[in-house]
DNA sequence: CGCGGTGTTGTTATATGATTACATATCCCC
DNA sequence: GGGGATATGTAATCATATAACAACACCGCG
């Protein structure tokens, strides 16, 4: 019986998280941005659990010696990560995920998978050439194309019953960001 | 100076509205779903200003004899229309808007103007099968794919400066549900 | 008729998401 | 070391959405 977490493939999530802390570090540094203790923190809580988490998910894990910061402090943080492209909205969970790949733009294309809330990040070439000529055709000038597709992913395809979020067992306080959703069990 | 409220060009908006209506009523009655006065309601505010609008702009306009009505009654219709097909959810502006051909199955494909929060529906085939061949190499089941293209409308576009919003004048109550985007005026 | 099921609405409270306004601190350049 | 830009702290508030439970209304059926 498969009780994979994850979407993709068993990783070492340690390993993937402190790479994309360290890419963004180096990121940052070549841009002669500021990855600040908060905002590093923020990012590394946003890769934690690896799927979409909300804002206030982040928030119940900043608390340091027992201090709960503010919203804004995390809300801040999170602009800055998305405006450099560290980390994506997702507009239809309103939550966040990690980019694996910072250092080129992104056009922010996901798969959302309605159980268990992991979002597989696409760049579909195809899918943004056309989308980019449909505004064309129409006169309209893009600023962002937001592509997010729900549906269920291979994993969840192969779970008979839904249930809810297989990966709280790693995480505590991966809980599912994902209110949208009608449970369906 | 075009002072054009709207992205088309005029029609007649109430015959549009009451179209709508009567289209709805006509599917409901074909399904077999009861379209109640408080849905009717509901679906005639989302209609009203011809562009999307919040669940709480209409809750405001619900006040009936002087009683506002709870928000879970406009989200219960709100739900009700969205599974129904007559209105769609814009994820990126957490707004609705009603569906200008509810009798058949609908991507949701949308360009939404970031200045006077119009949103055009499209439906790009090309855009639909893209997609499709993506999600299907990644063995991905898709239930309803989002696709919300933020940018700058053709009319906005020959507008010197933003602003905010032209189409209230047209309604008092259509202010912008628009909460993302930062003003840049 | 009266029973019971399904579906709709009402009521209250609360969770979650995001921003405004203003004060304070910190860093870096000159 | 002054001064501007950037970053954070604090408090309040607005906006979006759901939970839990009660009541009612309609409909088919015995």
């Amino acid at each position: 019986m498969p009780t994979t977490p994850q979407t993709t493939i068993h990783h070492d999530h340690d390993t993937c998280v402190s790479g994309a802390l360290t890419r963004a570090e180096a990121l940052c540094a070549s841009r002669g941005t500021k990855l600040t203790p908060i905002r590093r923190q923020v990012l590394e809580l946003v890769w934690s659990g690896h799927r979409p988490r909300g804002a206030y998910a982040i928030l119940d894990d900043m608390k340091v010696d027992g201090k709960r910061v503010a919203p804004l402090t995390v809300y801040r943080a999170l602009d800055f990560l998305v405006e450099n492209g560290l980390v994506h909205r997702l507009e239809s969970l309103n939550a966040y995920i990690g980019c694996p790949s910072p250092d080129h733009a992104h056009p922010g294309q996901f798969l959302v998978c309605r159980d268990c809330g992991d979002a597989i990040e696409l760049n579909d070439q195809r899918v943004s050439a056309a989308i980019a000529d449909s505004a064309r055709a129409r006169g309209f000038q893009i600023d962002r194309p937001t592509v997010e597709v729900r549906g269920l992913c291979p994993v969840c395809q192969n779970r008979p019953h839904p249930s809810h979020s297989p990966a709280d067992t790693e995480r505590p306080e991966a809980r599912q960001p994902v209110t949208r959703q009608k449970a369906e069990s």
